[in-house]
DNA sequence: CCGTACCTCCACCCGTGGGTCCAGGTGTGT
DNA sequence: ACACACCTGGACCCACGGGTGGAGGTACGG
């Protein structure tokens, strides 16, 4: 967060798209905006990396269906060889994985083609001060994913199980084998085999793998 | 995302915030910027209820932490009572759990109290159009959270993982042995064997629990 | 005082898992 | 024609996992 948001300087703005019909608009409509100057249109991934190699930009405004190179990987070499360019995307598509691709490539900004010129003025601005702007849907459905995970251990394991048994099963479903198991629990691996015995029979399960599953299910691990 | 932002009514902004010494400078610095008009200051959430059963507003900008009515309760009336308000959350607290209940209770924006007057001007006019704004930190937390438990597959595991490959390790994840994964595809056991050694070498995976862990993570099971 | 639950440990057995080395068959691109 | 990736399969070895059947310890409640 930079208070001095330096307004002294435009906003370089590159635009990515594999549709001239929508990149060519898209580049003169932004370039009206005092504070933006479009320095490059790409057609790909690889001419928007040739583009911030010729020139330095502040921001990649960034369509994920593309030929060659696509959106998502074209933001994951930016954010790992540029972290100082931000990247918004602007794309037809608001699926989850979509969504957690881009973002989690590094893009600090989610747009869907619904969004106006105010819009994205708004969060090429956002973006370069190191915010992120997403759309109220794009947002809807990142904290859905978000919240999906039960938060509460579940009732998928007997309420009988002892605490030691527990413990154990715990250890399991990190992949820890026996020995492991037995050095941090401070006790011999034939008594942790003991615990595991009784824990397979009070809980159903089969063998370790189902183990694993289960921990992970309950929240254990 | 609405294009015609209507920029000949100023956005009319409510301050809320418990801490005066808070409160009382944002109210005036945000009054500074033009398009921006603080049509109240509230110190807890029954104030910030009261002032927009007063007089219509546009958004709220909300302090977590308050006396009688905390920021998520207040939250979750006004998106409910009040949809047309947007809340933007301004709070020094940037834990998982805050984010989560304030955007879950319909906030539109989530600032940290680093941010600077530019970062909180353009975080309310992105709400009032219907966008999201969310520090970098917190867009980070978040799709982190959300990664957790993904249902897309995940990056989690190398690309070069042929489809065989992905196929046995999803049967692992499920739990099956070899015999039933070969049963299961049409091939030999010993076929199975050598898919699994190849992809645990390819993927880094140690033996069958941490197989079953990976799959778990990468959403294949 | 005695039963019961829990934690601790040992010995034995053997099935599955996983590593290694190898090899034939197929399809694809050069 | 050739290399290469992939799927397929077999043989061997042995470590780890898991089942069985014990045994001795403490702590708690009837």
């Amino acid at each position: 967060m930079s208070e001095p948001t330096d307004d002294s300087r435009r906003l370089r703005v590159i635009v990515a798209d594999d549709q001239a019909a929508v990149r060519e608009p898209l580049a003169a409509v932004l370039g009206m905006s005092e504070d933006i100057e479009v320095v490059a249109a790409a057609a790909d991934g690889t001419e928007v990396l040739a583009a911030v190699a010729a020139a330095p930009a502040d921001v990649v405004l960034m369509d994920l269906r593309m030929p060659v190179m696509d959106g998502i990987e074209t933001t994951r070499r930016l954010s790992e060889e540029h972290p100082q360019i931000a990247v918004v995307v602007l794309t037809t598509f608001a699926d989850d994985e979509s969504i957690l691709a881009a973002l989690g490539a590094g893009a600090r900004g989610y747009l869907t083609k619904n969004a106006g010129r105010q819009d994205i003025v708004r969060a090429i601005r956002a973006a370069a001060a190191g915010q992120a702007v997403l759309d109220r849907e794009v947002q809807d459905r990142l904290l859905a994913t978000a919240r999906a995970r039960p938060s509460a251990t579940e009732r998928v394991l007997p309420p009988d199980l002892t605490r030691r048994e527990r413990e154990v099963l715990t250890l399991i479903g990190q992949g820890l084998p026996n020995r492991a198991i037995a050095e941090k629990l401070f006790i011999s691996e034939a008594t942790v085999k003991s615990h595991i015995n009784n824990l397979f029979a009070k809980a159903g399960i089969r063998d370790r793998p189902d183990a694993v599953r289960r921990a992970i299910a309950a929240g254990l691990a």
